[in-house]
DNA sequence: ACCTGAACACCGTTCAAGT
DNA sequence: ACCTGAACACCGTTCAAGT
């Protein structure tokens, strides 16, 4: 029963097996490959070949694990470059946060952590407060669009059709256009009115759409640069 | 050590103690009073005063406990009374999901069960869908709008400042609000303008200004029935 | 300083047994 | 039919002990 095999379990893990870095690693490494629910501290340490105590010398909890992972995620943000005008470069700031929020959805689920805010979120609302100074909206009128802006990117990246590796499961988005097509004709008409004539309409498409409209109001507000 | 008191646990619960009503309507106290995370099989039994495998007679396992919570929850929506206009009943629908979801923010919690439709959603879905179909919005149109407006209103529940009884932590909009302030000015200068020059905006303005916003499309597509 | 072993107080779920 | 007791396979966390 003594070690034969690499894959066998090692007797002892020598001193410096374990630091932040690498056990963030494996902990992204377990959730993009089997979901945030399947990381336990136990799974954690085996899959680093160590005893799940080990990991409390180098955290003080899974809080912290988790903050940490969320802070190496949030890194992976792109800062679009500089677009040719403040309108578009709204946009592409917009898009660039959906992105990072649906191609890391385990960010979205973090969402609640109390964890201060990340460098990639304020340098996102500085370019976002920056953009809207310049095109003349007013203090009230910026903020309230930065809110519903970020409400919206949260809730399309919440009902994003992440094809998760880990689960059969459609995602809220499909599950929620299938089960609407189930429903009965003749009490719900005007919902199958409209699936029925609507073949293709992509995430991305919805996506568009409401940001367009939000930002509408840029654009009739501040002088618009025409079309681009 | 035998029982004196009504608060100390009878030797056996009798017959029909447990039916899917109390269990549920006990789940939600226990929800309400110490959010969700505080519900477990055993914390629940208690409170009902049996033993936690008493359960599982009538809830295959605890999802479905969660299902009929949500259910419950759901079948509280007050669907509003129709309006003068088909642009002020799309308002009323709106503004009257949104109450729903942040009266009871563990619906937003218990979004990702895969769980069918709510008759709420389905009548809620319905009814947003007849009135741009009046309002002369064509399919494509209203589908897109109508997804719009639900990551929206998803989004703006979840960062809603629920007050939670059970926690002292303030909400994600709260501390949003607060990390951002303490920013360093010189790095951060736009958000540090729009800060202190905005002392009050509450999250029913924000919510109000991007469904405005989101809605402006349809004043314009379909006509108008000028303010009201 | 860093890793381990044993223990503690929890989970959700099962199943044969009682009533 | 409905509730129980004991058990199983999990959690996150602690702490004294080894190296």
């Amino acid at each position: 029963v003594s070690s034969s095999a690499s894959d066998s379990p090692r007797r002892r893990a020598p001193r410096g097996t374990l630091n932040q870095q690498v056990i963030v690693a494996a902990a992204i490494k377990i959730i993009e490959t089997h979901g945030l629910d399947a990381l336990s501290t136990r799974g954690l340490a085996r899959a680093l070949d160590v005893r799940q105590t080990a990991l409390y010398t180098h955290f003080p909890d899974k809080e912290a694990i988790l903050r940490a992972v969320a802070m190496e995620l949030f890194a992976r943000f792109k800062m679009p470059d500089s677009a040719a005008s403040d309108g578009e470069m709204l946009r592409a700031l917009i898009r660039a946060y959906f992105r990072l929020l649906i191609d890391n959805p385990v960010l979205v689920q973090l969402a609640s952590l109390p964890e201060s805010v990340s460098e990639t979120e304020a340098r996102v609302f500085e370019a976002l407060y920056g953009c809207l100074h310049r095109l003349g909206i007013d203090h009230r009128n910026a903020a309230a669009l930065v809110a519903s802006l970020s409400r919206y990117v949260l809730g399309s990246a919440t009902m994003y059709p992440a094809r998760h590796k880990w689960e059969e499961e459609p995602s809220l988005w499909e599950r929620h256009r299938d089960q609407l097509a189930t429903l009965p004709p003749e009490r719900y008409p005007a919902i199958h009115d409209v699936l029925q004539n609507l073949p293709t309409l992509t995430q991305e498409e919805v996506f568009e759409y409401g940001l367009e409209a939000l930002l509408n109001a840029v654009d009739a507000a501040g002088g618009t640069q025409a079309g681009g």
